[in-house]
DNA sequence: TACGTGATCACG
DNA sequence: GTGATCACGTAA
């Protein structure tokens, strides 16, 4: 079952971003569904150094100001798509980024995507992730419950021991905001045991 | 460890 | 208009 709007429009990110773990992101393109569930988040809030909306709003960033519930897609290091997930009411600028998943679904057509043979390399990374399930700059800004891109509910139960916290990758201009504990990922072991 | 790659944004 | 910078991935 899909994700209610309401999940994503509640006001602590950094809740949701815990929350995502355990769900399963999907696309559907031109018949060929992919999906994965999701291993590894990072929350971002216009309130902290680390986010893109932290000087205001711009041409890139502005989906970030509306409604929770949709995507937020933009370019990275000349090379990378990055998906985050849009949270919190109008105004408040608050996202999720969205670095790893465990494959599900159409995991061959991802591996053609991805060019490769090892399941392992197709969507352990926020970049291969988008390109793995198609991703790009034309899902800025679409909603999360549409029938090309969504995330559901399989009823995978995350609990809160297997959850790890720490730093956020790559943000290291942030100065003391890179030290905030806004990275959530699933320990190992039980990743594993979670996925049927 | 180095570097490709191009959009973005804070400057003029 | 320009230039430094960047929420990464890969090869080596």
């Amino acid at each position: 079952m899909k994700l209610p709007l309401e999940f994503y429009l509640r006001k602590n990110v950094t809740t949701i971003a815990k929350d995502l773990l355990g769900k399963i992101l999907c696309t559907r393109i031109k018949n060929a569904t992919t999906s994965g569930m999701i291993i590894e988040t990072e929350a971002y809030s216009c309130r902290e150094r680390g986010s893109h909306a932290f000087r205001g709003k711009t041409k890139r960033n502005e989906v970030m100001y509306e409604n929770g519930g949709i995507a937020y897609v933009y370019l990275c290091y000349g090379i990378h798509e990055m998906f985050n997930v849009v949270t919190n009411v109008k105004d408040k600028a608050e996202a999720v980024l969205i670095r790893a998943l465990s494959p599900l679904d159409g995991t061959a057509t991802m591996m053609q995507r991805m060019n490769t043979d090892s399941l392992k390399r197709i969507t352990s990374g926020p970049g291969k992730l988008t390109k793995a399930l198609n991703i790009d700059r034309s899902f800025n800004g679409m909603s999360l419950s549409n029938n090309e891109l969504w995330i559901e509910d399989r009823g995978i139960a995350i609990h809160t021991k297997d959850i790890v916290c720490g730093p956020r990758i790559g943000i290291d201009y942030a100065g003391e905001d890179a030290k905030l504990p806004w990275r959530f990922y699933l320990k190992e072991p039980k990743q594993k045991s979670t996925i049927i």
